[in-house]
This record gives C-alpha cells, structure tokens and sequence, in this order.
DNA sequence: GCGATCAGCT
DNA sequence: CACAGCTGATCGC
C-alpha cells in the first residue's frame, strides 16, 4: 500500500500512469498475476461498457467510484471514497482488477480487513493534489466516517472540465473554506450523497448530537456515583463510524471506553487504538461499553427497542440498570425538538439523531456554495440511471442552486462529445434526445428544452404515478389534486406526497399557533422547493434572470398548479375531521360487554346487520373457528380488555388527569400497549399540539356516534334508500353507511347498484369482498353462499366490471390462472412478522393465539387496531390487493424480502372491519370459506344473466334462465383452467345469452 | 471446488 | 428502501 506516496521523489507534484503503476504491482505480488488485456502500459483498453453505472464514472475517464462490483477490464483506476460495506463491495482479497485509490485510513482497512493486496493500493493525503492518467486529482475530508473522502478531479488539456464525487458525506460550513475545494466551485458536476434529499430529514448538527450524549452520560454517572452504583452505558455503533461520539465521550467524561476486540482492531487500524487511547477491551475499567448496531433494537422503519437483549447484556455484565445511546441517522419522532427516550424498568434507551450524512437543508447548503453545473444523485436513483424519474425529481431540488446558464454549453459539449467519445459520458439523455429531434437542434436555446420538458412531465404523468400517490395519500385529496401535486413535483411520486405531507403539517402548525423558530425556516425551505424550477430560483440564482423573458412567463404559467390547489386543500382537510370519518376508532374503554376486543362497535354493527336480515346466529361474537375451540379464547380476550383498560388507567394517573380517555386510548394505541411510551409521547409532545390531537380525537368520536346513527337508520330503511350512489360522490370515503349484509339478501330482492358500498366508476373496495367472504363463512348451504357471491358479482358487473377478474381470483385463492404457476412468495414468517409490526402484537403473543385460533386470520381480526393514523389510510379495492399480489409474487431480487414487506405492511395497515381476517387468509393461502371454482363461477355466471336480463327488465324470473346457467357455468368452470381470459369475455361480451 | 451473489436476519 | 453488516445457502463457472 502507499507505495508511490512513501517514494521519496513524489514530493514535489506526483503522477502516476495507472496503467504502468498497475502492471507492475501485479507483477509484485505473490503470485503473479497478468491482466488479460493489458500487456504493456500502452495498451488501450476496451471501452467502458454501458452496464456502469454512470453515478460511479467521471465523465472523459476510467476513473469508477465505489463501483468494484461493476469492476471490468477497461479501467484499471478505482476509487473508494470509504470504508462502509455498500461502497467497497466487490472488493475481495483476490482483487486483481486494478489500483485502488482512498484515503490512508481507508487504505489500512481494505488490506487489513478485506485482504487486498497492498500493492493495489494507493494511499492519498489529503489536499495533496496527485495526476493520475493526466487528471488532477485530490481527496478532500467528507465528514463521514474516519477515511471517508470526496474527491475532486479536474480532466487534463485546456478546456478543464472539474467534477467533485462526494461518496458519502456530511457537509459543514467549514467545507466552503477548503481551498481545493473553492477551485471547484461551479464545476461540471457534482456526484452528490443524496440520502436524505428530502424536505423532511431535518436534524441538529453533530455537535447538539454529542452534546446530548455527553451530558447524559455525565448525568448518569453524577447520579449513579452518588447512589453508590454502577450503571451501564452502552453505545451502539458500526464498524466504522460514529467514533467521534466515542471520542468526545472519553474526553469530556474523563473516561475510557470498552470495546470487543473486533472494533478494537478496526480503531486500531485507524489510528485510535494505541497504549494509552481512550479505547480498551477490559470491560471492568469502564461503565462505557460499545455495542453493535442492532443489538438495542431493530431500527428499521422505526425504531423498536430489544429490552430482552439489553437486560441480557446489563445482567451478564453485572449492573442493575443501564441507557443505552443509538445514534441513528434520523428523527423517527416526527420533528419534535427532543430526543426521544425509550424506557423499560431499570433500562433506558436514547434515540440520537447524530447523522453523517448531509441532511436536506446542509444539501442544499453545499449546492449552493459549488453551484455546479449539474447534479449527479448518487444515492436514491435506480440503477445509477441518470433520466430516472428519481433522478429528475431529486435534481429539481437544486434547480435554483446550481449553475444553470453553464447547462447550455454543457448540452452542446455533451451533444458533440456524445458522437466522438466511447467513454459514455454523463449527460442528460432527456435533454440530448431534445437536441436530435430537429437537425438544428443544437442550436436551439436551452430554454426550449427545458420548458419541453415541463410539457413533456405533463403528459408523462401516468394513471399508474396517480394512482401510486393517492395511495400514499388520505383519500379525501381529489384526482386533480393529485394531479396538481405531481406536476410540482415534476412527477416525482415520492416528493409529490412529501410536499403534501409538508404543506398539511405548515398548515397545522399555523393553525397550533405555536410556531418555533426552527418549524418556520423549515417552513421557508419548503416553499423554496415547492416551487420548484420556477420564480424561486431567480432570486437565488442572478443568472438565470438574464434569460430570454418568453422562459420565465412559459414556465410560470405552468407552476401556479402547484400552488393553487393548497387551500382547497388544507380546507377540505379541515372538513375531514368532521365529515369523512366513518369508521369508529377502536375503543379499547367500551369493551367490558363484548368479547370481540377493540372492535365491538363493528362487531354488534355486524350483529345488527346480521340479526336484522337473517335471523340466524347472534351470538357470532367471536369468529366461527374460535366457537369451535371453546370457551377459553373468550375469556382470553376479555382479559387483554381488561389489561388494555387497566393500562388506559395508569396513563391517565400518570399525567395526572391531563388528557382525555380517549387520547390515552390512541396513545396506548401508538405506544402498542406500553404505558411507558405513551408516558413518553405525551411528554414529548408540544402542549398546544396534544390538546389539538385531544379535541380532534373527541370530535371524531362524535362524529363516529353519527356516523353509527346514519348507518342505522340505513339499516332501517335499507330496501328504501335508492337514491343512486352517485348523488354523494363527494363522501365517497364513508362507506361503513352502507349495509354490511346486503349481500345476504336473497337474489331477487338484491339491488346490484343501489346496495353496493360504492358508486358507479369506482374501484370496488375490498370490504364488498370481505363482507361477502364473512357471511358465506358463517352459511352453510351452497345456494345461500352462491347467492350472497352472486350478489357480490352482480355489484362488481354493474358497477366497475373490471374488478371482476380479480375478485374471481381473491375468491379462488389464485393469483393466476393454475398454468401460469405463480406462487405468492411469502411465508407464515414475514406475515406474522408484518403482523407483529402492525398491530403491535409480539410474535410470541401472535403465535400462543394462533394455537387457541387455528388461524391467523383470526389472530390478525383479533388484534387489529384501529390504530389512530395521521391519514387514514385509503380504502383497499379489489384491484389493489390483487394487484399488490401480483406484485409480491413478482418482487425477486437483492432485498426482496424487506420490499415483500413493505408491500404486506400496505395492505395490512389499509384493512377495515372484517378485511384483516380474509386480507391475512389470503396472504397465508388458506382462505377457508369453502369458495372454489365450483361455486365462485356458477355464481359469476348467474351475476352476469342477472346483470344482462336486468338491464332491461327487472324483474327477472329466476326458473327461466336456471337450466341454462346450469350447464353452461359448469362449462366455464372446466374452460376457465384451459383459457382464463374467458372471464373477460363472459363479462365483456355477451358470449352466451 | 471455488468464489460471487443472494436471502434472511439482526 | 434502508443509516450497515453478518452468515449460510445457492448459483454459476
């Protein structure tokens, strides 16, 4: 390693040939190793494949950044910006592909760690400029972990051109006084660490971060020498990083640290090891000990405390109590000033926000000092394509920052090099494309292209992105709305629903009164970007006012979009708490009279229907299988009622009568039972905002005992109400007002469109399925299940019939036709840890009620909470639970186990009333409500005459057509395994009538 | 048989 | 999709 750095004629400017210094380190090593191509320092190597990922490439170059995996014969100058896992993956002791260059600490772990030749690997100092195959080349420190590097590389010849790759890095102002980095200042391109390029990760400074550490522990400490005992304190970390809450704790708390011997060899590494070093691996001589990363909980998507294992440790170590410090990278706690505090017993565990990465904010901070003529994401962007929508919309967010009066140029030079140039070099392929379409293109201003491209994001915005963001969104955001929202966020889904989310809580925060310094600057940035390329940038960037006017009126007449739909919107968000809350939140505090736990407005909802319909079974108060299992279930139930109250209890002790009964019961609900975080979150949260969540909490609930009201008095006069749907499309979220037993009715009294719980257009909930699928659970005979899935049918046909096939297959427990051979991909394992996540349910507790159950659709109906979200979530259709069933049958992959999740996680947190029960059934493909091809498409058959003779006539008489449905269903169930687009036919054309 | 890559877990 | 990384299984040469 270094071996070019510690030769004694470097010192004055050196350059290294990589092709040359490469040959001849293989050559040095062990066991000689040749290049297959290269065979002397003049050969030229093959071009760069298109396969690399131009985020990892330097434009002009063969330089590849963090990208050893992509690692091929045409380069043999790699580059590691530091040493995390997803950065020097591919690196390997047998690698022979080239030189790696990095920092020196960073140099002393890949040969130490990952054993690769130190002959490979060249050491740079920092702010020493190298040449490297004629680039300029320095390393700048990134502010990341110890090692961590950006680096700076300037092209050779006359026409410079300057890039900055910033592998991973936290920015600080000191970085705007580096003198390497001032001569990059408006470079071609800056490789950006965007892993928090969102409005939303906002979170102190470093030094707030250890602060707080420190001063805890010194806390501790104060408090546990007075008392005379020893308290752990455990902090968790990486590999590498993180060290300098370590450092700063040994300094200012006087004391060294413990660490496993691992660590220890990685900090001797680099360089913080060493006699008299703060670190030792004597567990005795210090009460602050390192752990691992994930050894106080898991920290994804939100931080769940392992007490198990924390008490583990603090007793096998010997202390009574112990706090624990998890320093993530983020805020899981919405945005509250404080750092959140888990406690259990004698353990305590603290959340640090302590990041080393650049938050949004210092992004855009570091934007705006290189102003560079472009953005080149590097974190975030799919497969390192340029033109991903991620990319673009990731890019929007420097739009005023970066040098954009330099673009122009750029896309000529690029449009030129483009054609010459083998190495391909990273530019805007949406913009090139631009320039091809006229043959003078070229010429044309920079303006067009950028305005087309507005045009051009219009039409792109596809009914998939919409549908993706509603479902993101509360239900009540109009389509237009959505439409609004996507065509600021230059189609980008994901800042789309960020900005929502950011608009919607500036409004609450106004409404709150209560308005900290910090939430209004937070507030300024947001509208910065909410505008996106449009006014805003003009101020920040003089430039850009010297364009041609016809740039700014074209683009401003498409931007006032994204402005406009606000106050509709936060008005109608206003009415949403009032108006559009149909379900009632699960009351764990009226549960003393019923065994169904948390939902015994639902189910005597479900009684009432029941009983008011048919007069059988009233005492389905607990599902079918759990009768069956006897008696002790039930009990089992009313005990967790009783814990679940008594906790509610304790709360309101706790805070000694300063909130509401039903904000404790949300509370619990949040804090998944735990008194102790709820405690907490009461706490944490600011005054004004709990008595907001109080009142509209209390209002909702009036609003529910409404809502019951209306749905009763639907019940009543259900045959009467024939209103059509329609009229009261503006609630269309309310769909607990229709009958749930509808489908019950006998076929001749059932009314397709008007007893239906939506409206014509409309995707057809999941809940019509569910409801249908609980009552032909509980019914025995065939032609009362055929019936009630006739109905179902029927409803499905006359109101959106493309929800059809895939209600056949949800029916059927298929998610494709039998020869397409799909298979969902999940097991019992990731639903129940989906569950467990859900429902805030422990596994042990899932799996003890799946043996009193025998089902865990049961155990999922029976846990579920009505958990009180901050959007509810959109109702599940038919074609989004299927379609999401495809999706996890089609996810493979690197990680595919964590996307499946989130995916299960979706549809479990969207289920309403029964939903759950047949949602997990389906998920486990046991749906066991006795509903097979040989019922399903009979009564799909019959709904389909139905649909057709009543299109005409009403009253249908049912011996007329029964013969010849008879036989023909039995037909369509045998073709439908031969050819299932048959069922499209049967529902589109009249095939058979 | 080997290393590279992936799924699963933490 | 995610701040990082380990491990055993499986793939593919």
């Amino acid at each position: 390693m270094a071996s070019l750095l510690s030769s004694p004629d470097a010192s004055k400017s050196l350059s290294i040939n990589t092709s040359e210094l490469f040959l001849s380190s293989l050559a040095s090593l062990p066991s000689p190793h040749a290049h297959p191509i290269l065979t002397s320092a003049s050969t030229p190597l093959p071009p760069v494949p298109a396969a690399v990922p131009p985020t990892a490439l330097i434009p002009g170059s063969r330089f590849l950044i963090d990208a050893f995996r992509h690692a091929g014969d045409f380069s043999v100058a790699y580059f590691l910006s530091h040493f995390h896992s997803d950065h020097y993956g591919g690196l390997a002791p047998s690698w022979r592909r080239g030189l790696i260059f990095c920092s020196a600490p960073t140099a002393r772990l890949v040969s130490s760690v990952l054993s690769v030749p130190p002959q490979l690997v060249v050491a740079l100092d920092l702010g020493v400029r190298v040449t490297v195959d004629g680039w300029g080349v320095t390393a700048v420190d990134a502010n990341h972990c110890p090692g961590a590097v950006q680096f700076l590389f300037s092209s050779p010849g006359p026409n410079t051109e300057r890039y900055v790759h910033t592998g991973d890095f936290r920015y600080t102002e000191s970085m705007t006084h580096d003198p390497y980095l001032l001569e990059f200042v408006r470079a071609d391109a800056v490789f950006l660490d965007t892993t928090y390029c969102n409005p939303k990760f906002t979170f102190p400074s470093q030094e707030e971060a250890v602060d707080y550490v420190v001063n805890a522990i010194k806390h501790v400490k104060d408090e546990s020498s007075a008392a005379g005992k020893r308290v752990l304190c455990l902090i968790a970390t990486y590999v590498v990083g993180k060290e300098r809450i370590l450092l700063e704790v040994a300094r200012r708390c006087g004391c060294s640290i413990h660490v496993d011997s691992r660590k220890m060899e990685i900090l001797t590494v680099l360089g913080f090891g060493g006699e008299n070093g703060v670190f030792t691996e004597d567990a005795s001589v210090t009460d602050v000990h390192v752990i691992g990363w994930n050894v106080l909980g898991e920290t994804w998507p939100y931080f769940r405390p392992n007490f198990v294992k924390m008490k583990e440790i603090m007793v096998e170590r010997g202390y009574m109590k112990a706090v624990g410090f998890v320093p993530t990278g983020w805020m899981y706690e919405t945005k509250k000033e404080g750092f959140a505090v888990r406690v259990k017993d004698s353990l305590e565990i603290h959340l640090v926000p302590y990041s080393e990465h650049s938050s949004y904010d210092e992004l855009r901070d570091y934007v705006k000092f290189l102003h560079p003529k472009r953005v080149i994401p590097t974190v975030g962007v799919d497969a390192g394509k340029l033109d991903s929508k991620e990319a673009i919309a990731m890019q929007k967010h420097f739009s005023g920052l970066v040098d954009e009066t330099a673009n122009k140029q750029e896309f000529l030079m690029a449009f030129h090099r483009r054609s010459t140039d083998a190495t391909h070099s990273c530019k805007d392929v949406a913009k090139c494309s631009i320039l091809h379409d006229g043959e003078d293109a070229a010429l044309l201003p920079a303006i067009t292209s950028a305005s087309e491209q507005l045009d051009t994001l219009r039409e792109n915005i596809t009914e998939e992105m919409k549908k993706e963001l509603s479902d993101f969104l509360p239900s009540w955001v109009s389509e237009e709305q959505i439409m609004d929202l996507l065509i600021s966020s230059g189609g980008d889904v994901v800042k789309a629903a960020s900005d929502f989310f950011e608009r919607e809580r500036d409004f609450f925060e106004e409404a709150n009164i209560s308005c900290s310094e910090t939430l209004k600057s937070e507030k300024k940035h947001t509208s910065d970007h909410g505008s996106s390329a449009d006014g805003s940038s003009q101020q920040e960037c003089p430039l850009f006012s010297q364009k041609p006017v016809e740039h700014s009126t074209k683009l401003v007449n498409l931007t006032p979009t994204g402005k406009k739909p606000n106050t509709p919107k936060k008005e109608k968000k206003r009415g949403s708490g009032t108006t559009n809350k149909p379900k009632k939140k699960g009351r764990l505090t009226s549960s003393t009279e019923s065994g169904g736990r948390k939902q015994s407005t639902i189910t005597n909802y479900f009684i009432r229907a029941t009983a008011a319909t048919s007069k059988s079974g009233t005492a389905d108060k607990v599902t079918v299988k759990a009768h069956q299992n006897n008696v002790e279930s039930d009990d089992q139930l009313t005990d967790i009622a009783k814990t679940q109250d008594q906790s509610v209890d304790q709360l309101l002790q706790i805070v000694d009568g300063g909130m509401s009964r039903e904000y404790a019961v949300s509370l619990l609900e949040k804090a998944k039972g735990d008194v102790t975080v709820a405690v907490d979150i009461f706490y944490s949260s600011s005054e004004n905002n709990v008595t907001a969540i109080d009142k509209n909490i209390a209002l909702q609930n009036t609003q529910n005992e409404t809502t019951d009201k209306c749905s009763n008095t639907d019940l009543a006069c259900d045959s009467s109400q024939a209103t059509p749907k329609v009229s009261n499309l503006h609630v269309q979220t309310s769909l607990a007002e229709s009958d749930s037993a509808n489908v019950s009715l006998p076929i001749e009294k059932y009314l397709p469109i008007e007893h239906a719980c939506w409206a014509a257009g409309q995707p057809a909930p999941y809940l019509h399925l569910a409801r249908t699928f609980n009552l032909v659970e509980k019914e025995k005979g065939k032609i009362k299940t055929t019936a009630a899935f006739c109905n179902m049918f029927r409803s499905l046909l006359a109101l959106s019939p493309d929800d059809v096939l895939p209600a056949v297959y949800l029916c059927t427990n298929k998610i494709s036709p039998d020869h397409e051979n799909m298979e969902l991909n999940i097991g019992g394992s990731l639903v129940v840890s989906a569950l467990e996540e859900s429902l805030g349910t422990s596994r042990s507790k899932i799996h003890e009620m799946y043996k009193t159950y025998g089902d865990l659709g049961n155990v999922a109906q029976e846990c579920r909470q009505n958990q009180t979200l901050l959007a509810p979530p959109r109702p599940l259709s038919i074609r989004d639970v299927y379609s999401t069933l495809r999706k996890l049958s089609a996810i493979s992959g690197s990680g595919s186990a964590g996307r499946r999740k989130i995916l299960v996680l979706h549809l479990i947190r969207s289920c309403r009333e029964m939903e759950m029960k047949f949602l997990v059934r389906t998920l486990v493909r046991n749906l066991r409500i006795g509903a097979m091809m040989k019922t399903i498409l009979p009564a799909l058959a019959h709904a389909v005459v139905f649909d057709r003779k009543c299109a005409g006539d009403p009253v249908v008489s049912l011996e007329g057509i029964q013969s010849q449905l008879q036989s023909l269903s039995t037909g369509v169930a045998e073709a439908y395994n031969v050819i299932p687009n048959l069922i499209r036919l049967l529902v589109h054309e009249t095939l058979w009538i």
